[in-house]
DNA sequence: ATGAAAGCGCTAACAT
DNA sequence: ATGTTAGCGCTTTCAT
């Protein structure tokens, strides 16, 4: 592998000229400027990266935490994210993290044994100290699809979003509307929250029986789930389902349990990934703006690292909801 | 930021003890051991890698060659071997590569600037100096999903897998069976050779009309290439889909022409993705390995990365027909 | 405009 | 068992 001291050897210069070009800088003579970046070109000679990183400190390498559980969802965001960063010239490292402390401390020593330019939370992180340690890193921080106050983070309105979907349900005549609802995360509790204020606002009695807790946000917990609230009745006319991925098992076993979708039960989902659309019945559900919100994680953090102004510390956008075919007015 | 300096001058050693026991060598008194371990707990000492890296003259990084169109059964096998390499202390570098000259061009250089230990390749590259250049550069490659001769791939037999696919059809009593197919990779040719093969077994005549060619190997491919079959006729009792991604689509569009899966066409896929199971109806299809996939394809690069014997040049792995609810008998 | 030299944090001979 | 020392390849003062 040849070095830059070859090439300064080569051309009979020092090595610190040979940087001066390689990095661009001024203060060197034109000439040796083309002979040192014939050689470059000849040789095939590319820097170092971690000695370059090692006297530089930084690594132009991304961190991304991500769930463990990596669902439809997450994976399209994620590969949304992954196509801008390396657009800007960012490498990633992963970090697959379970929504517990062990893994969460794991996950942190990594962090800091890497010298990340910067980290993007895919997933929301439960022990405070996490954010704390990662401050006094100096660590430019962008949360993408969940807040966290003080660092820069990109999502939609949850709780309203949830509220339009279940607006639309009770709009369709229901009374009877059960969730399925996943355990961790805060984007679960205002997708819940929005359940019931929708519940309020139609005049339906809060009933924490209509409302199953998830394991994961993945299409075998919908179904594992489905399976347990038919278990304790069919008293229901609809089903919202926190997650597509959710809904998707849940319309699975709906069907395996003879229940027409929405002929008996009318199905909402929330995020609208890829396969909602092929569906069958095609899933009712409220649409992330996914590519944006890919982009806007993106430029949001290269501008952190490179230590331009955040535009906002909290990006809100907007959602939609899609009515498909897997709601109906209730009979 | 705490250096290994800063532990050695605490405890009160040299840099060489703390460095052997941050590294788990031998020949350190038990009692210093314990000392450094709680100095490093306490302190929250990591080793810098980059720094690592330029010593040991690695980089722990490997580097995925990606298709830009990158489908669920990608994503499915990308996430469990991103999952291996961080198991393995591996760091990943994308590559998304479209399937034209222009775009392996530009990808090999990118290739050869960073200083990977090893690649894996998720997508076959049609230029053939692709390869020779990567071998020039010394870096240990694997195929995974496919084969190229000279460099240890993993696969199963996509032809003979293709065969027991289609004669599951015939064997149902279907005759006027249509293939979707893509228009790239070796893969797809071996799908189709295996169709034509099975075929011939069952007596029944090749007719290039019931073959059409999709653009890529997704579910919307796979939705545009249905509806295409369906302009010629709808002469024809069962479709065989290249992929699941593309079943889902075709499943979907058949839905739409109120044809019904399995009562007027059976479906068969090829992959066997999280979701052919959650599909209506559940996908009769080939389940590649994926989880041994992930697992060999990294380990096969593990090794070549760290110099031991391969195992065999080329791993064919077993698949399974896993018949479920979308192909029925001919009535 | 250019070179010498001092690290960056770590590992691995080599001595002891 | 442990310390000393010499780099790894690069950038960056600081002289000149």
């Amino acid at each position: 592998m040849v070095s830059i001291k070859d090439i300064a050897k080569q051309v009979g210069v020092s090595v610190s000229t040979v940087s001066r070009v390689a990095n661009g800088k001024k203060y060197v003579n034109p000439k040796k400027r083309e002979q040192i970046l014939a050689l470059i070109e000849e040789t095939g000679y590319v820097p170092n990266q971690a000695a370059r990183n090692m006297v530089l400190r930084r690594s132009f390498t991304v961190g991304i935490v991500i769930p463990y559980t990596f669902n439809m969802f997450q994976r399209q965001l994620f590969s949304i994210i992954e196509r801008h960063l390396e657009s800007f010239g960012y490498h990633t490292l992963f970090f697959f993290v379970k929504f517990d402390g062990a893994s969460e401390k794991e996950c942190l020593a990594r962090l800091k044994s890497e010298k990340l330019d910067g980290v993007i939370l895919l997933q929301e992180i439960r022990d405070q100290s996490f954010y704390e340690a990662l401050s006094r890193l100096q660590l430019p921080v962008v949360a993408s699809t969940f807040s966290f106050s003080g660092i820069p983070s990109i999502h939609i309105d949850e709780e309203q979003a949830a509220i339009d979907a279940v607006n639309h349900l009770t709009g369709l005549g229901h009374r009877k509307i059960n969730m399925i609802c996943g355990s961790d995360f805060t984007f679960g509790r205002q997708r819940m929250e929005g359940y019931y204020k929708a519940l309020d606002a139609a005049g339906i009695e809060r009933d924490t029986s209509r409302v199953l807790f998830a394991r994961y946000y993945t299409a075998e917990s919908g179904m594992y789930s489905m399976r347990e609230l038919l278990l304790r009745n069919r008293d229901f006319s609809a089903i919202y389902a926190a997650t597509d991925d959710l809904a998707l098992g849940v319309i699975r076993i709906l069907k395996d349990e003879g229940l027409r979708v929405p002929g008996d039960v009318s199905v909402v989902g929330f995020d609208d990934i890829e396969i909602a659309d092929y569906m069958i019945p095609r899933l009712t559900t409220i649409r992330q703006p996914l590519e944006e919100m890919g982009s806007q994680t993106t430029q949001t953090l290269h501008r952190a690292i490179t230590g331009n102004p955040l535009y906002t510390a909290e990006q809100i956008l907007p959602y939609k909801l899609i009515i498909r075919e897997s709601t109906a007015r209730k009979n």
